[in-house]
RNA sequence: GGGGCAGUAGGGUAGUCUGGUCCAUCCUCGCGGCUUUGGGAGCCGUGGACGGCAGUUCGAAUCUGCCCUGCCCCA
């Protein structure tokens, strides 16, 4: 017998050897924070960002800028060099000749991108201008690395930058930005929270930053997508103006958001179980396993084959004919997350029937051959529904209310803590020093209170936790 | 940022303290064969490993140093 996955609640355990033995990422490369996508891995990766890029396709179109940033152009931005200059890759030769110019492997695009900016907007017609792209970004993370979640090359990174002419224009546009991400989030069945992060842990060079958060299995938060509203700050460096119907040349206003495959992470921790993925059916890449039960003198397996016609052509559906017991079948495809499992056998060919066994519940039922496509849409879209539920039931279940730090710090051990913070950054920092845990940001949503720190009445509500 | 611990076949391990018994144990896995198949099949045959570099030594998986990699805890 195969050694069993470690359980879910030794969440490290359990999340490494997940993702190596169902062929996800293999960590093995051999060069810290950097890992290869397998065939199945990928092709889940696919699957969950051809779905972000159908959402963004309505008004954004897609573009690709290079890789290496010209060390001038990279130094351009104050505040954005001093957030990145110690996680920057840089490339100083060609062969045996140093550069005369410096190439920096991009942490984030925003210094490749707005000087072409600077040359494609010129009139206000130009604008709104919404572009996108899925490419790889490096940062040399010197803490702990950890696959898909803390890496030196995120692999697939989407980052949309947009340009408007006016702040409030560029506003609408981060609201615009996080409802995406909330139907993005929605369709992975991943409930998630979103807050505006506080100045100290905003973006470089941005007016502002929004983040979308989840949790994971541990209690720890994991950030999962972030928007950020730049104002006229790159746009003044880069020189990217327009000329207003007046005749006014002025800067434009800029937002750009991300997510990484962090959303795979989270897709992945947030679902799976003790015996392994779980996925939602409309990204797993095998949405329906059928398994022939042989027995003497009766051959399953032209029914398999007869089923397998029948659905091939609207689900991505195997038939396993390997020569394993069907045992030993059910637990290979478990582990790889199929949703829906179709058993073929002797008493169900007397039938007329298969069994459909759901991954989520496990629950089995018999149903009649003639009625099996009708069964499979309700199933896949009953389990797509169940996931959503029961993983916003454990998230909600851990946002804690607290009135206290100490009842803050006890609710990070598990979740986060939602408390009332007067919006200074000095009794915001000793929060977090207080508690151990981070200033997540501030809910959209206010509510009467005192801060814990200074005691002044506020209105202000924050989340606070322990973060990846 | 600070502190621990660990690297032995594709995966997991024994052996390391006390150097020689180890051309390295067991499980899993791969390959070939026969019998099997409603929740991880059995037997037979076979394949595959001491993270890297340097040092100590007659002799290193084992001791020392450095490097690389991974894990855990604290901030």
């Amino acid at each position: 017998m195969r050694e069993r996955l470690p359980r879910k609640e030794k969440f490290s355990e359990w999340y490494n050897e997940l993702l190596l033995r169902t062929e996800i990422v293999d960590v093995r490369y051999p060069s810290k924070g950097l890992c290869v996508w397998y065939p199945f891995g990928f092709s889940l990766r696919r699957r969950i960002y051809s779905i972000l890029r159908s959402l963004l396709d309505v008004d954004h179109q897609e573009v690709l800028f290079p890789l290496l940033i010209p060390e001038n152009e990279f130094m351009k931005e104050s505040e954005h060099i001093k957030g990145f200059e110690e996680e920057v890759y840089w490339v100083t030769k060609g062969g045996s000749t140093p550069l005369e110019m410096p190439l920096a492997l991009r942490p984030t695009s925003e210094t490749a991108i707005y000087p072409m900016l600077q040359l494609w907007i010129r009139s206000h017609v130009d604008l709104p201008l919404k572009i996108y792209q899925i490419v790889n970004t490096f940062r040399y993370e010197t803490k702990h690395t950890r696959p898909l979640i803390r890496v030196r090359e995120i692999t697939s990174f989407k980052e949309a930058h947009t340009a408007h002419a006016t702040w409030a224009e560029a506003e609408e546009q981060v609201k615009a930005a996080l409802k995406l991400y909330s139907e993005f989030f929605r369709r992975l069945a991943i409930p998630h929270v979103i807050t505006k992060r506080p100045d100290w842990d905003k973006f470089p060079g941005a007016d502002y930053s929004m983040a979308v958060d989840t949790l994971m299995p541990d209690g720890k938060t994991l950030q999962i997508g972030t928007v950020h509203h730049l104002g006229t700050n790159f746009a003044e460096t880069f020189d990217v103006r327009y000329e207003d119907p007046e005749g006014e040349q002025r800067y434009v206003n800029q937002t750009c958001y991300g997510i990484s495959e962090r959303c795979v992470a989270a897709v992945i921790a947030v679902h799976g179980d003790d015996r392994g993925l779980v996925l939602p059916p409309e990204i797993a890449p095998t949405q329906i396993i059928i398994i022939p039960i042989v027995s003497k003198g009766k051959d399953a397996l032209g029914a398999c084959k007869r089923i397998l016609d029948m659905l091939k052509d609207v689900y991505r559906v195997v038939l396993d004919n390997s020569q394993e017991r069907p045992g030993a079948k059910y637990y290979k495809w478990e582990m790889k997350g199929v949703p829906l499992r179709v058993e073929i056998g002797p008493r169900d060919m007397e039938r007329g029937e298969v069994t459909l066994v759901r991954r989520d519940t496990f629950e089995r039922e018999t149903v009649a051959i003639s009625k099996l496509n009708d069964a499979i849409e309700d199933k896949l879209g009953a389990i797509h529904a169940n996931l959503y539920e029961r993983a916003r039931q454990s998230f909600d279940s851990r946002i804690v209310d607290c009135k206290t730090l100490d009842e803050a710090k006890t609710a990070i051990r598990k979740g986060m803590a939602k408390i009332s913070w007067c919006g200074e950054e000095e009794c915001g920092l000793c929060m977090e020093d207080r508690t151990g845990g981070d200033i997540l940001g501030e809910l959209a949503k206010t509510k009467r209170g005192e801060c814990p720190i200074c005691g002044k009445k506020t209105d202000k509500v924050v989340l606070m936790a322990r973060a990846y």
